[in-house]
DNA sequence: CCGATTTGATTAGTGATGCTAACTATATTA
DNA sequence: TAATATAGTTAGCATCACTAATCAAATCGG
């Protein structure tokens, strides 16, 4: 099993994106945001507004699990709730300032924490680190899901 | 913004654990268990039994929580409760061979799929960001806290 | 040694979040 | 235009987190 090497990394990395994975959804927890409202929320800052079908299929939840959240969002003043002018019957969301205040902190804070670790380290294994992630990235994100 | 070097990097580093950590859910979900069992039952698998208080603060949610989650474990006989020989108000939580067999079918399974990403990589590239997690996951990890 | 306090675990009750099924209203299509 | 499909919601159910309150055992102070 060590013989592997693809493996044997594999399990590194495995074992950090758990790891970071926890403090990163601890953050979440501090500011009052719940890991799929944040989700949610960070889609609609960077990809901007979309129907509420949209939204379900790109945080993949259910369509009526997505009503109910954008309802309690629009109760928090986080998202307004306007009609589609295309459709009808369509409900199209959209961030608030508020909600996109909201997202910068949570952004903001998550990114501080990782920074922090990455103090004291050369800038050769800095940019090492930073061109392995980048290309991680692009693997483990093939479609435009950018969720923040 | 784009100035600072450490924040950029921090900022890479952001956005693959939040990617790869979805994927990583998604196979909780596939294999039919919810995040925090998988993560209380991997605690368990490699730290050894452990009192419902020490789990419970182990996996940072309330010790109420931690009694259901034990109990319904119990019930699905991944775990054993058993009394503390030590405190009689005490339950000791022991995992059994089959909570032991679903968190490695659920951990191979998240580590054949970063391993998947990692095809098509020189070795050379592999090694450096095998040893630049190793080092990330010291700093993300200061504290014994193995979940998996 | 015994009453008071602390501590481990549970039960009870509430809220958030996920789902499917069923319903309404609007679009589309045959 | 009648039938069908689609967007969104409502209703009802399950899971899982929390706090408050309870019970039993351990510990501490006089």
């Amino acid at each position: 099993m060590r013989a592997n090497p693809h493996r044997r990394t594999a399990e590194q990395i495995y074992l950090f994106v758990q790891h970071l994975g926890r403090r990163l959804r601890d953050v979440d927890r501090d500011l009052g945001v719940s890991p799929t409202r944040f989700s949610a929320l960070a889609g609609l800052a960077f990809e901007g507004p979309g129907n509420v079908g949209d939204l379900a299929a790109f945080e993949r939840v259910s369509r009526p699990s997505m009503t109910r959240l954008v309802r309690d969002m629009e109760r928090d003043g986080l998202v307004l709730r306007l009609p589609d002018p295309d459709d009808g019957r369509g409900v199209r969301v959209r961030i608030t300032e508020k909600g996109r205040a909201l997202v910068e902190a949570v952004r903001a804070r998550k990114i501080a924490l990782v920074e922090v670790h990455l103090r004291g380290l050369e800038p050769q294994a800095l940019t090492a680190i930073g061109s392995s992630f980048a290309a991680l990235d692009e693997l483990a994100e093939p479609r435009e899901e950018t969720d923040a």
